[in-house]
DNA sequence: CTGAAAGCGCTAACAC
DNA sequence: GTGTTAGCGCTTTCAG
C-alpha cells in the first residue's frame, strides 16, 4: 500500500532534476535568466513528479498575490455580469485573478466582504457603487491599494472611478419624453433604501420631472433589487390601475421594463401607443422584444475594460493620479416609446 | 513627513497590546481558547494600527486557504449565474471563498483556468462538465482535494458528480411533442464542437426523433455558444425559410427560444397554432413572455445547493465515497406549445 | 546563468 | 489561558 504521498515541493524538483531550489523557481517563472535546456529538465521532472506549483508560499515571500478583489450587487443581473465579463477577460493576459464576492445589494454585507477580500491581500480592489459604511470606507481608504469605485460617480470618491451619474441618464430619458409631449410620466422602481443606484436613478427621474414643472409623484416601488421581470409586470399592473391615465413609464431596469411589457400584452394595452415604455441597461432583450424597448445603454462592458486598463497602468507605475473616467449612457429609442 | 509605513503585522499587534503574537494569533480565530477580556484588548489594539489579517501567510502555515475554486462556461449565461450564485451563496456562512473562473467553451482555457486554479491550493474544486483534456484531468485526479463535475453525468466521472443528462432531458421533450401529434419538429443549437451540454441535447434530440422513427435532420446551427436571443432569432428565419412545414422546435436555451419566438411575432407566424416552441432552462423570461415559453427545468440553483452540501460533507470528513447526485430537471408546459 | 542563506507572517505543537 | 520554538514553501538578496 502507498504511504499518503505528500504533494511533492520544490525541493523534491530539484533534487530531481539536479539542481539546486532556486533554479527551479526560475524555471517557473516566465522572464527569468535560466538556460531553455535546465528549464526543460526542471519542467519534466515537476511533470513527472505531479509537482503542482504552490502561489500560497509564492504569495507570501514576493508580497504578491496577483489578486484583484471585485464586489458587486448581484451576480445575476446581465449589467454586473457583463462588466465583471470584462473585467476577467482583461485581468486574465495580465496574469491576474479576479476575486468576486457579491454584497446582495447589503452595505453591511458589502463591509464583510470587503474585509474577507482585503485579508487576501489583492493588488487592487474594484467595488460597485460610491456608497458605503463608515467602517468599509476607512478599510478602503487604508488599504495600501488602488481602489476603483464603478457604476456612480461619487462626489468624494474614496480613489479612483469608473462610472456615470445613474440620476443623469434618467433625466436624459425625461427629457426625451417631455419633448415629445408627454406629461404624465411614471417611475417603477426597487427598494431605493438598498440599491443606491436604483434609488440615483430615481431621484434623476425626480428631479427631471420637477425641473419640467411636471408632478413627480407616480412612483411605484417593485420591491428588493434586483427588480425581476415579474416584479416590473406587478408594477405595471398597479400603476395601470392607479393611474390609467398615465403616458410613459420608465423603469429602473430592462428586466422590470420587459415584465412590464408583457403585462400590457396580457392587458391589451397597446405599446407605444397607450403607454410608452422605458428601461435601463440595454440587455440583449430590449433590442429583441416586439415592441423593442427604448433604453439607456451604460455600456457595462466599457466600464469593466476602462477599470482594467486603469489597474494595468496603476500596477506598472504608469500612473498614479486618482482618475476620475467618466462614461456617457447613451439613450437608446426603440418602438416601445413614441 | 510620514515614512511609508508599512502595513502592521500580528507582532506589531501584540506589541501594543502587551501580549504575545501567539494570543494575537487567537484572538482572530473564532473558536480559541482565550479570554474574552485580552480578546477585546487586542482587536482595539489592531483596531488603532489599522492591522489587517493577513490570510496569506496563515494559508502557508495551516495549509488551509478556504478556497473553493469554480469553473464554469460563462458568466453571463443566466442558469449558471444561478448555479454560482447558490454556490457563493452557500459557501459564505461556511466560511469559503469561491475562486471563479470562466472557461469561454474551450476546454484548452478549462485546462490552463484548472492549473492556475489548483495552484492557489483550494479546499475542493467544481466544475462543469465531464468532459476535459486528458491533461486537465489528470490534474484533477492527482489534485488530492475534492473534484466536483457539474451540469453533467458523466460516464466515468473524475469524483463526485451533481448533475443531470442533458440528452435524456430533451428526449422528454421530444417524447411530449410526439404525443402531442406533431412530427415535423426541429432542433435550434449552438456550435457542438464547443458547448458539450448543448452537444448532448443535441444528440438527445436525434436518438430521441430515431426512437420515434422521425426524421431528425431538422438541425439548425445557430453559431457560437452560449447561444444569444438574436442567433436564435436567426436561425428561426433560416428555419422558417427551408423548413415552412416544421410544427414545432426545441431550442438549446431560453434565450434562444425567446429569440425564436420575437422571429416568429416580427413575421406573424402564430405561435403556438402555426409552430411550437419549447427552450431549456427556465429563465425567468419563459414563464413571464407572451407566449409564455414551454421549457426544461434543470434547477440550476439545486445543482450549486447541493454541491455546497456535498463539500462540506466531505471537508467535515463526513463522507468519504465518491457522490453521484442525480437532479431531474422538469417539463414545464406553457403556451408556446401545444 | 546558478546557488546559499535568510525570512515573508502566521500558526502547529508543545510547554507551562 | 498564554508563551516559545520552529517552520509552512517559496523568493529576495547577494555571491560567484
Amino acid at each position: 500500500m502507498t504511504p499518503p504521498r505528500k504533494t511533492p515541493t520544490m525541493t523534491d524538483v530539484a533534487r530531481l532534476a539536479g539542481v539546486s531550489p532556486m533554479t527551479v523557481s526560475r524555471a517557473f517563472k516566465a522572464d527569468s535568466s535560466i538556460s531553455g535546456a535546465t528549464r526543460n529538465a526542471i519542467l519534466k521532472a515537476a511533470d513527472q513528479l505531479g509537482y503542482v506549483f504552490d502561489s500560497t508560499a509564492s504569495n507570501l515571500r514576493s508580497q504578491k498575490t496577483d489578486f484583484v478583489a471585485v464586489t458587486i450587487p448581484s451576480i445575476n443581473t446581465a449589467n454586473f455580469a457583463d462588466t465583471v465579463r470584462a473585467l476577467s477577460d482583461g485581468l486574465k493576459p495580465r496574469g491576474l485573478q479576479m476575486l468576486l464576492g457579491t454584497t446582495d445589494y447589503d452595505m453591511a454585507e458589502e463591509e464583510r466582504l470587503i474585509e474577507q477580500l482585503l485579508r487576501r491581500r489583492p493588488e487592487a480592489i474594484v467595488v460597485t457603487g460610491g456608497n458605503h459604511t463608515p467602517r468599509a470606507r476607512r478599510l478602503l481608504e487604508n488599504a495600501g491599494i488602488p481602489v476603483i469605485e464603478t457604476w456612480d460617480l461619487p462626489e468624494t470618491p474614496i480613489d479612483h472611478v469608473v462610472g456615470f451619474s445613474n440620476a443623469l441618464a434618467v433625466r436624459g430619458m425625461v427629457d426625451h419624453f417631455v419633448t415629445k409631449g408627454l406629461t404624465r410620466i411614471a417611475f417603477i422602481g426597487g427598494d431605493t433604501s438598498r440599491d443606491t443606484r436604483g434609488a440615483d436613478r430615481r431621484s434623476g427621474f425626480v428631479a427631471a420631472m420637477a425641473a419640467h414643472g411636471l408632478d413627480p409623484s407616480r412612483l411605484v416601488a417593485a420591491g428588493p433589487p434586483p427588480v425581476s421581470m415579474r416584479a416590473g409586470a406587478d408594477a405595471m399592473a398597479r400603476l395601470l390601475q392607479d393611474h390609467p391615465d398615465t403616458e410613459a413609464v420608465i423603469c429602473v431596469s430592462d428586466l422590470s421594463a420587459f415584465g412590464a411589457l408583457t403585462e400590457c400584452q396580457r392587458r391589451g394595452v397597446p405599446v407605444p401607443d397607450h403607454i410608452s415604455i422605458a428601461g435601463f441597461g440595454d440587455d440583449e432583450i430590449a433590442g429583441i422584444s416586439v415592441p423593442s424597448l427604448t433604453t439607456i445603454n451604460p455600456h457595462p462592458r466599457d466600464i469593466g475594460s476602462q477599470v482594467v486598463a486603469l489597474i494595468g497602468d496603476l500596477l506598472d507605475g504608469k500612473r498614479t493620479d486618482a482618475a476620475r473616467i467618466v462614461i456617457s449612457p447613451d439613450l437608446i429609442l426603440r418602438q416601445s416609446s413614441l
